[in-house]
DNA sequence: CGCCTCGCGTAAATCGATTACCCTGTGCGT
DNA sequence: ACGCACAGGGTAATCGATTTACGCGAGGCG
């Protein structure tokens, strides 16, 4: 029978085994310090026999380091987790697991206090060396907030007002946007509208603005350029008073995010409007699922993958990592589906 | 000028303002130990003073535990996480965090080998109190690893050949497949096929096993009954294939997921066939997504938000926390959308 | 021959909290 | 007046690894 308490193997047992002292071990797997080739190969010998890892817990109280990083979703209304954070968190992964750090992860919801209670216990535990923000806002304290705290932070997005909160910088922000209205003034529209996310938020905003500025160059008024708060709901809802405003209907509506465009084409359908003969329809992000709608959804492809890849680098190199030079992103490219067309 | 380093506060700091011991101290916050309500008084002050947080790598070591658990996520061929994952990570830390519990995610791509070394060093380097593991497979090692390793799992879903890995009992694998295929009976349907994931998942063999039941207990000959390997690729493929068998097509098919059903849809719009005229479909997962889709998907419902906080309560009480009993889980229930219709 | 320098390891302090055990007063029963 | 129980709190060992400061022997050099 075993053991009820097999007492799990420490540094010390494996220094008995290969008869050196806890020290000799220790440098031997860090390769630190002055070690003879013939006892490290003990040393590793007896490492492997006893399938020794070094316990955690015990290097991070030492090294006052936990090779563990923090991802903070704030997460929406609903309960959930977008489609577009699991693929960062693939992303992010998928630099962290070689170098053994570990991904711990946080939904905070974004009132005010319950917030600052969160980012505050982030830093004291101590549980993480670093953490990754995303979603930036206007006017948003967690930046200062992790600096106060010295707790090293990157941010997944651009910061409002020129934060110095380090961030990845060849990822302009409403990039994108412009080719999408691009596209369509080649197939000839002009009533345009744009129906996009909240307008505290950086992203969103930028993605407005840019819409504005596209069509501005180009001579043009928007039909309309509304934010909203990314709800499929309130999407299907403003597209369809747009499309109600008998005058003034647009002929071409651009999302702010894929599921808000797949709401408006139902609000378009719901009135009879085929997209995208009579309507055309741009969504952003284009996950995969877009591709079997129909019409298939033209959509502005951004690589969350590489951007999580991209955000881990950046947040190690600041812990003193040794990662390479971070490889540049790709810039935002219009996937071109069905759901646009010439306008009749 | 700040100090380059403003050292952390310890409990040496709290035990010094408050002019008691460090041990005072830690039996105040624990609530262990006798000590008076004047002192306890004075030791939340300096606590609260100096804005002390334990730490947590010097408790994990001193206890053997981590407060933190982990999710296993073991990632399908494309890197991406599902939908579900996402809101079973909603439903998991709703439960954690109230309880100062944190959520280590480990993505593991499931070749043999790799699988059991992550595993491994999952147990060894004792990050994690306890792990959550989900996607069972027939001839799955991975529960009787953790066994060996002494890792306390639980298994969302559940286990082959009746394997004693703790799972949510009132969780029938195969649940709701019956109800949509009675659904479809009810309109009249008899060329009925069935399109799920690939028959090494437990999962997924049980809906189809459950299929073929109830079409059996309907006196029915299933039009196919076919296992993929989840991919909107493949559903599509084999959707194309039935329709196009002249003598045999199917009027419905049911699909083990969400994407599955909507590239179904697809492959039979390219054929001409209209849903539901033609082609009653049914998905499975019931996305919120669905609902805005034409038609509107039916889909049967399962709600992974509870069961990720089911999950969540019945590790914690194998960890000897006091979670209270676990409510019982939702049955799956038929959501009816716009998808289905009866024969013609 | 004496002294210094490497090379290779070891002993012991340290990280920050928890906890088993011990010490000191009081109050109370007899 | 003595002894005892118990409340209240302190001392020091401990968790498992890393790291600093040193010890020791061999070899080089003047």
């Amino acid at each position: 029978m075993a053991d009820e308490a097999p007492r799990r193997v420490t540094i010390g047992d494996v220094a008995a085994l290969a008869g050196v002292s806890r020290a000799a071990v220790s440098k031997v797997v860090n390769g630190t310090g002055k070690i003879s080739p013939a006892t490290a190969a003990r040393v590793q010998d007896a490492v492997r026999k006893l399938n020794w890892t070094p316990n955690a817990a015990a290097v991070a109280l030492r090294r006052s380091r936990s090779r563990t990083i923090g991802l903070v979703l704030s997460r929406p209304g609903a309960l959930e987790i977008g489609a577009t954070s699991s693929l960062l968190i693939s992303g992010l992964e998928s630099v962290l697991a070689p170098r053994s750090y570990g991904l711990l992860l946080y939904l905070v919801d974004h009132t005010a206090d319950d917030e600052t209670r969160a980012y505050r216990t982030l830093a004291e535990d101590r549980r993480v060396d670093g953490v990754v923000l995303t979603d930036s806002r206007y006017g948003d304290t967690r930046f200062a907030l992790m600096r106060s705290l010295g707790l090293p932070a990157v941010l997944i997005g651009t910061p409002a007002d020129g934060d110095p909160v380090p961030h990845l910088d060849n990822d302009p922000p409403g990039a994108g946007v412009d080719d999408a209205v691009r596209h369509l003034l080649e197939l000839g529209h002009t009533r345009i509208a744009y129906i996009g996310g909240p307008d505290d938020r950086v992203q969103a905003r930028a993605r407005h603005e840019m819409f504005d500025a596209t069509m501005a160059a180009a001579g043009l008024q928007p039909v309309a350029s509304i934010a909203t708060d990314y709800s499929p709901e309130s999407s299907a809802d403003r597209t369809g008073r747009l499309l109600d405003a008998a005058g003034t209907r647009p002929t071409a509506i651009v999302y702010g995010s894929d599921p808000m465009a797949i709401a408006g084409v139902s609000a378009a359908r719901s009135r009879g409007l085929v997209v995208p003969a009579d309507l055309s329809v741009i969504g952003f992000d284009g996950l995969p699922i877009g591709a079997w709608l129909d019409p298939p959804l033209t959509s502005v492809h951004r690589d969350a993958v590489q951007r999580g890849r991209a955000v881990a680098r950046r947040l190690l190199g600041l812990l003193g990592e040794d990662v390479g030079e971070p490889p540049p992103l790709d810039r935002p490219h219009l996937l071109v589906r069905g759901s646009t067309a010439a306008v009749r």
